[in-house]
DNA sequence: TTAGGGTTAG
């Protein structure tokens, strides 16, 4: 983890390739005042570098609060080696460092690990520093539960509790986990509630299904911030209640506060969901009226899925087009969308067009891809395509994926190939699958392998009212109503 | 006299 730092030097900045020169020059004499204001108004590694260089020049690297600034100026540029290398250095690091260092692992969730096995070293190191509330929070944030449960004692038994910071991190471990009720007994137990800490427990019921508990606790907050309203969309938008979503949008305009990337994702998701394309195309203008000059690539694909689910193929590519730097994200949306809608020809030349761009597919992709073989009846590219997502992309097929598969041989009457495929799965295959298989043996008159599926499916009391439909037109197309019950 | 909470697409 903590790699060598290399010692800076003022002559580092003139080798072979030298960065621009930064903003200030450092100039002979250096207080720790100016040090510190310099540390804290720099923006660049180049420029941090060269400070730290002065310092050392200057015997100033010493000084605590500036080791302190610099640490935490390396570590919120991005560079956590840099600020682990200068935290090892540092002999006898006072609770400040800590707090900072732990902080800046617990802000990466690949950190994580590293965040607790710090805490645990700041507890057992012989200069036994203690931790106070700051720490406590900063450790909190990266805790899986069982860790995060040890150090709710722990902040119980050392008073910090109380503090409104732990409290809410206290809260958030328990939410993480989905422990309802642990987090609202933290929640209730709590002196103080802030904002952030009414957002938590809203965040932790609309993520845990209890989103009119979500609502509950919404509608006693005073002053609502655009997270807290941010977070009341999206639980609408995640149980499924676009209509709500919608509805809190409005009141939260109305309300005078500005939406954020977050609000439109949520909102286009909603309208996305009730298919209200007039919706979504005020949402599409709004956010191009109020200053957002270049879609991000999340706006940009949540406005291509809404277009597509709306059925609005051309504006969903005409956004597509437009957004730059396209992840697989974005790809994906625009393909499964126009296989969705049976536009085959366009999702396969799209898929083409993304690996010459040398875009990686991931499982959603080949969602896509084999739908659209599916709805085109291209069995032997299916085939290919099918094989590939083991042999040359190392995705191992979903059920989803399954069910593409059935659905296209299947409808191509291959029932024999769909059959073997279902048989020789490595996972149980569900209903959908099944109900795929039946209608399948429905359209080409195959019975004889309906019955044989219906008869497995009621004897392991997997048959539901949609399977059984499928049933009864099999027998009542065979003239035989009675044979499937034994 | 230097530090810590909550929301993110297919």
């Amino acid at each position: 983890m903590s790699s060598i730092l290399p010692i800076p030097t003022i002559s580092s900045s003139a080798t072979a390739s030298p960065p621009p020169p930064p903003p200030t020059t450092i100039t002979t004499t250096l207080t720790a005042d100016r040090a510190a204001h310099l540390i804290d108004k720099t923006g660049t590694l180049h420029h941090l570098l060269e400070i730290h260089a002065a310092l050392l020049r200057h015997g100033l690297h010493q000084n605590p609060i500036l080791n302190f600034k610099l640490q935490r100026s390396y570590a919120s540029l991005g560079h956590l080696d840099h600020s682990t290398s200068l935290f090892r250095r540092t002999h006898n690091p006072n609770v400040f460092f800590w707090t900072s260092i732990i902080h800046a692992h617990a802000l990466h969730a690949a950190h994580h690990p590293h965040a607790l096995s710090l805490y645990a070293q700041m507890l057992s190191n012989a200069d036994a520093v203690r931790p106070n509330a700051f720490t406590l929070s900063s450790v909190l944030k990266s805790c899986p539960i069982e860790p995060g449960r040890a150090l709710h004692g722990h902040a119980l038994k050392m008073g910090f509790i109380c503090d409104v910071y732990v409290g809410t991190a206290v809260l958030d471990v328990y939410a993480r986990a989905g422990d309802v009720v642990a987090a609202r007994k933290v929640f209730d137990e709590m002196p103080e509630r802030s904002l952030v800490c009414l957002t938590a427990m809203i965040t932790c019921y609309a993520k845990n299904g209890g989103v009119d508990e979500a609502r509950a606790v919404f509608d006693g907050v005073g002053e609502r911030d655009v997270v807290c309203w941010n977070v009341m969309i999206d639980g609408y938008v995640q149980r499924g209640r676009p209509g709500e979503a919608l509805g809190m949008f409005r009141r939260m305009l109305a309300a005078k506060v500005r939406p954020t990337e977050v609000t439109f994702l949520a909102v286009l998701s909603a309208c996305a969901q009730i298919g209200a394309l007039e919706c979504g195309r005020w949402v599409h203008s709004y956010i191009e009226n109020n200053g957002v000059r270049l879609l991000s690539v999340h706006v940009g694909t949540a406005l291509v899925d809404m277009y597509c689910k709306c059925g609005s193929l051309e504006d969903a590519r005409m956004v597509f087009d437009g957004i730059k730097g396209k992840d697989v994200v974005a790809w994906n949306s625009m393909i499964v969308g126009y296989a969705m809608h049976g536009f085959s020809k366009d999702a396969m030349e799209l898929f083409a067009r993304m690996r010459k761009l040398g875009v990686w597919p991931t499982n959603i992709t080949f969602i896509g891809v084999l739908s659209a073989c599916s709805h085109a009846g291209l069995v032997t590219e299916g085939r290919s395509f099918f094989k590939s997502m083991k042999d040359e992309y190392q995705i191992e097929p979903k059920i989803e994926h399954y069910g593409c598969m059935v659905d296209l041989l299947g409808r191509a009457g291959l029932l024999d190939e769909a059959y073997e495929l279902v048989k020789n799965m490595e996972m149980d295959p569900d209903l959908v699958l099944w109900g795929t298989l039946l209608a399948a043996c429905r359209l080409h008159g195959r019975y004889e392998m309906g019955e044989q599926i219906a008869e497995w499916l009621v004897c392991s009391g997997l048959a539901n009212s949609g399977t059984c439909t499928l049933l009864s037109n099999i027998y009542a197309a065979t003239g035989n109503g009675m044979v499937w019950r034994k």
